[in-house]
DNA sequence: ACTATAATTTTTGCATACAAAATATAATTG
DNA sequence: CAATTATATTTTGTATGCAAAAATTATAGT
């Protein structure tokens, strides 16, 4: 007899194909405004159209991206407008993590939370910007963990994905990273100091620092467009669409 | 020349499915736990398995159904910690929608808001629970709208259906009616003062409130299931399932 | 009668096939 | 040559078919 493997019933195709598609997005390899082929998108993961589109309908549902009625699905572009309701939107999220979690942390989650922040002024010390990006996630969903509410989570994850997918990450001045990693100072005392309200405003401000460097760089990012296309042939993507 | 009927694109297949489905799901026609039969849909609904299929992958996304692998999909089944999960997110963006409202709602939106204050007013002094629910969900539809904020609105109504899938709507007591329609007075009285932070702890305590009465009437009921259970043959439903 | 096993039916999951719409390409005309 | 129409191709949307898994029913054994 063949040793029985203990059957790890392999997530649905459907399954596999939205979270490879959501980390395609994410990662921005499929940019923002782009087409979603179905024919192309099944030969390069090697499924039929069917558990395709399948997956496309739920990152469809979750705002990543966009059906065009008989035209298929584009990934979602968002304006300035959308990036600032979004942000907006996680602000509270944030807020709302913030303030269950200094109520219902755990000693061992507040430990590993702080060890998380030390590694991150390690990363803001030697300026590498890729492990600073990677650990803030880390530490924000480890409060978002810590707040403890299923639901929470999942819209938190949700609503953050969109931003995610925006990709803008880079070159943030020298003030404003400085600015970032004091007010993750704050949000340790106040974590650690269990207090909620204090960590919320923390949060809160955070992000809309955040918002603010992001919509800058949309600004930075749409008059460079202009430039180019005044001067050289236009190399635009696909037509803007909004969310 | 035949008359050119202006072409309102008629929405894609799956679209028609998944709001109806989504209909069936809010009103309860399709019982929390409830099995979702394909080929009974399908037919029901007048149209093939694949459109179907695409709509419960969207109400999936949604957190309105539940998938299990080889198993098809079940309406959400919220325990109590789900439920208190769910109201406490709810209670969150509540409390956003109220404060940006507060600041930005025109003068026409507070009209309107004030009209349906009274009506509601009306359906109290009726002892009309239906039109009362109906007007309060309208309420606090309008000031979802008031926030201007797109995100925000769809969140909103993606974690709001799961709690209408509840359907716990019936015989609360005199008492607590009473202090609801009081808060709502609290309510118009902030949103007209566009005082966002009393809107927004009025609006808190709304939820927490509702969140209680929902919770006990949960109890009451899972009381009485387990009396008819072993007094009565069991006419529970289908196996119960976390969302 | 109750449990365990086997056969049957149903149901889900995926792939394929076909029709309609949209897009791209070619042809035509002023 | 530009603009428009016609044709061909691609792409999406829906239905159907088939295999695998699950659920149900039947059968056998204790």
């Amino acid at each position: 007899m063949t040793a029985q493997i203990i059957s790890i019933p392999r997530a649905a195709l459907h399954e596999q194909v939205a979270y490879r598609l959501r980390e395609l997005l994410v990662e921005g390899v499929i940019a923002p405004g782009a087409k979603l082929n179905e024919r192309e998108l099944s030969l390069q993961l090697n499924v039929s159209r069917t558990p395709l589109r399948e997956a496309i309908k739920m990152l469809a549902a979750e705002g990543l991206v966009e059906l065009l009625p008989n035209r298929g699905a584009v990934a979602v572009s968002l304006n300035e407008q959308d990036v600032f309701n979004t942000f907006e939107v996680m602000a509270g999220l944030e807020g709302m993590s913030g303030e269950l979690a200094a109520q219902r942390i755990t000693d061992a989650q507040l430990g590993e939370i702080k060890a998380l922040h030390f590694e991150m002024l390690a990363a803001h010390a030697r300026r590498d910007l890729s492990a600073y990006y990677r650990i803030n996630a880390q530490i924000h969903r480890a409060i978002n963990t810590a707040a403890n509410n299923a639901v929470l989570k999942t819209t938190y994850a949700q609503v953050n994905a969109r931003l995610q997918a925006l990709r803008f990450r880079s070159n943030q001045d020298e003030a404003k990273w400085n600015r970032a990693v004091g007010e993750h100072g704050q949000m340790i005392d106040a974590l650690s100091k269990r207090d909620g309200a204090a960590l919320k405003a923390v949060l809160v401000q955070h992000l809309q620092h955040k918002r603010d460097v992001v919509i800058e760089q949309i600004r930075t990012e749409a008059a460079k467009e202009i430039t180019s296309n005044s001067t050289s042939n236009s190399t635009s993507k696909v037509e803007k669409v909004s969310a």
